[in-house]
DNA sequence: CGAAATCTTGCAATATCTTCCAAGTTCTTC
DNA sequence: GAAGAACTTGGAAGATATTGCAAGATTTCG
């Protein structure tokens, strides 16, 4: 492998985890420790990575939270998990609904092999896909809500409501037996007519949402054909989606 | 093989793996590793790839953000000029379409001290300030054109017909005393709609856009209330300007 | 403070690059 | 259609760059 590619995927990688050790990156490219500090010397100089005692540091966390959609290494692996696990739902050449929120974005990641038509209100989605030129992406109109860099309001709204698809991909701030719920009336108000526009409807929901309660409720659980989540579930709350028909995947 | 073919081949391979080796390169074409050293080194003065030690990589590798509007250097300190006078003819707090296109883009950059609100089909424009979290944005919705991150499509058009705005600015793709002209219909379809939904239109164009044609015509010159240019101009344009009451503003 | 880990530096082995040349190919001219 | 010019190609020799290792310096942590 050459350099440059080494460099590249150590920087991707400590765009993932943030923070690697030596013997991590080192197996990672399969090259020397020496190799990779001489890499790590050079991305340093550059300014994206930090050197540290035993390994190197993403320089610019991105702390503004938008591009935290696409950063944020809260339960990383839980998340790609179960992105893997949902993108394997899709059939080829869908028209599909992307929600906001990190763990849609992660199956968004896993999407691209299906050649989806993609529509989607979140910005860190559509930049996903709009710098790879191989999809078809339609972008809903809306303010951006800056925390999250979703669209909302009445453009986002009315975007939804002319259309149709086939699965919508749908994220969300908790779930308990008493529904389904989420942080903010207005994203709310874009996921109802998200779900309204969709056939079927694949809630993504990591494990650590669940029976938490969030402010606002979305949903009852049989709305959501399938969820999608990782290995350790609430068995109250399994048990609660079985009985309202809703097929659960584990990532 | 011809060189052409040959070289064809080798970017084509390299969009879609960004980096490659010497020896693969010289497998996929059948040619020496010598006849792929120049290949490269054609391909390299043209641009659209770099060579490193082993191999070579993709200059504008996709996977990277809009970050190229940024990146675009091609006169760069022309945009940043006119973009800074451009901010200039705006007052505080008034709402604002930005058009797509490097030059709005860079007009875009120097508008946050006057705490408009945005409203943009502009993918690159819209990352700028949904980090920032400072101003209100209004994206439109529509499809995504892939290689500029514009959002066009009947989403977009109707997304500004909805919508009234103070201002607009506006780029094209060229200017001749018969008007103005842009490259793509998608685009002057949206482009007319946010003239119509603007009091004032400000049209940005740097003085390489002078007597250029381009495809398609978008409007006559005296659609502009006032347009923004770098100092090297031709005085028959300027005349055609000044000739339709068209106020011309140098950066 | 001392042990363990990690870093820096110098070096030899290896891989790659540049430059040059001969052979082959295409184009031009008559 | 043949002779010669101009260009392209593949390879070889020497120059340069990269890599992994090891010895000694530095940092970390109990």
């Amino acid at each position: 492998m050459q350099a440059e590619e080494r460099q590249k995927r150590i920087e991707d990688h400590l765009v993932k985890v943030e923070f690697a050790s030596l013997a991590e990156l080192s197996e990672l490219v399969d090259a020397s420790e020496s190799t990779v500090r001489r890499d790590l010397g050079v991305l340093e100089s550059k300014g994206s990575v930090r050197r540290t005692h035993g390994g190197a540091r993403l320089e610019n966390p991105k702390s503004d939270e938008f591009t935290f959609s696409a950063r944020d290494t809260h339960q990383l692996d839980e998340k790609e998990a179960i992105g893997a696990a949902c993108a394997k739902l899709i059939q080829p050449n869908q028209t599909v609904i992307i929600d906001a929120g990190t763990t849609c974005y992660h199956v968004a990641r896993h999407l691209e092999a299906k050649t989806p038509q993609i529509i989607t209100n979140s910005l860190p989605v559509a930049n996903l896909f709009a710098a790879a030129n191989k999809l078809e992406v339609v972008v809903s109109g809306g303010v951006i809500y800056p925390r999250l860099g979703v669209l909302v309001g009445p453009l986002a709204v009315e975007a939804f409501g002319k259309i149709r698809a086939d699965v919508a991909i749908m994220s969300c701030g908790g779930i308990t037996t008493e529904g389904i719920m989420n942080s903010h009336g207005l994203l709310i108000e874009i996921q109802r007519a998200m779900i309204q526009a969709a056939r079927k409807v694949i809630f993504c929901i990591d494990s650590s949402k669940f029976g938490r309660q969030s402010i606002s409720r979305l949903c009852d659980l049989d709305v959501a054909d399938i969820v999608v989540t990782d290995k350790t579930v609430s068995p109250e709350i399994l048990k609660a989606l079985r009985r309202s028909e809703v097929e659960v995947v584990s990532g």
